[in-house]
DNA sequence: TTGGGTGTATTGCTTGACTGATACACTCCC
DNA sequence: GGGAGTGTATCAGTCAAGCAATACACCCAA
């Protein structure tokens, strides 16, 4: 049972795939080249529709996570060396949205810097 | 012209003037005491109904922003002790699901650092 | 008291996100 | 070729968010 999800977490259903997905290929567990289960295996274990699955599938491929042939499962895509730039990207855009708030709440630089230290190591420490 | 906002930046026009308000009232411009514009009077400003003022009103009240009273304009709250521990306090909140995808992306924690100064120096340079 | 100011409860419309049913194209292997 | 596997294009349905029209309750000053 590769993926898992909480139909009451209010987060859609579709994204909750990706994030899996995304997740299990960074931490290491899916692999460069391995299959994923197709989109009737996981439409059965988790009870949702083959185009929901499908629809996190585009997703992932657009994000370059998969590949996509026509008629065969969708296989990993090595991207480990694409990653280390992408990954300093995607951290941008997630940081952008805190940036505006830490203005709007008129917090210092440095005041932000700390906070953000302190949780990174905070999340070190403690190996949730 | 208090109050500006950006039809086409896709957030919703309630929640632009939550932002701004509260803004105002974080950088001092709107001081406690200090009467809003009406809704009727930032409803011609604006081009949006009355109702739509009157949601993001209700919302800053709920966040302690204002104090409304029946038939009466809103009243800017007085929040600046409470605010110095609260700020922070909301940053944190903001920046933990952040640091969850730093870990994820495999990103060093002087890596991620750096990404976010150079965030708000930009923000800082640039007066929107 | 009355008129012009305030805010808003109620209701309905529109739009987009999300999900699903159906039917189709492709690949592989016997 | 045929069957069983793959993914998905197309279309329709559901639902919540966002916004607006209307009508109402309140306050204040003349």
């Amino acid at each position: 049972m590769l993926i898992v999800f909480d139909p009451h977490s209010g987060v859609p259903v579709y994204r909750q795939i990706i994030d899996q997905v995304r997740f299990h290929v960074e931490s290491g567990l899916l692999e460069p080249g391995d299959e994923l289960p197709s989109t009737r295996t996981l439409s059965a274990e988790l009870g949702v529709n083959p185009m929901t699955i499908s629809k996190a599938f585009r997703a992932l491929e657009a994000d370059g996570w998969v590949e996509r042939r026509p008629g065969l499962p969708l296989v990993v895509r090595d991207r480990r060396e694409a990653d280390a730039k992408a990954g300093v990207e995607r951290l941008r855009e997630e940081l952008a949205p805190v940036v505006v708030r830490v203005r709007q709440l008129g917090i210092s630089r440095a005041e932000a810097i700390r906070t953000f230290r302190k949780l990174l190591e905070e999340s070190e420490e403690d190996p949730s």
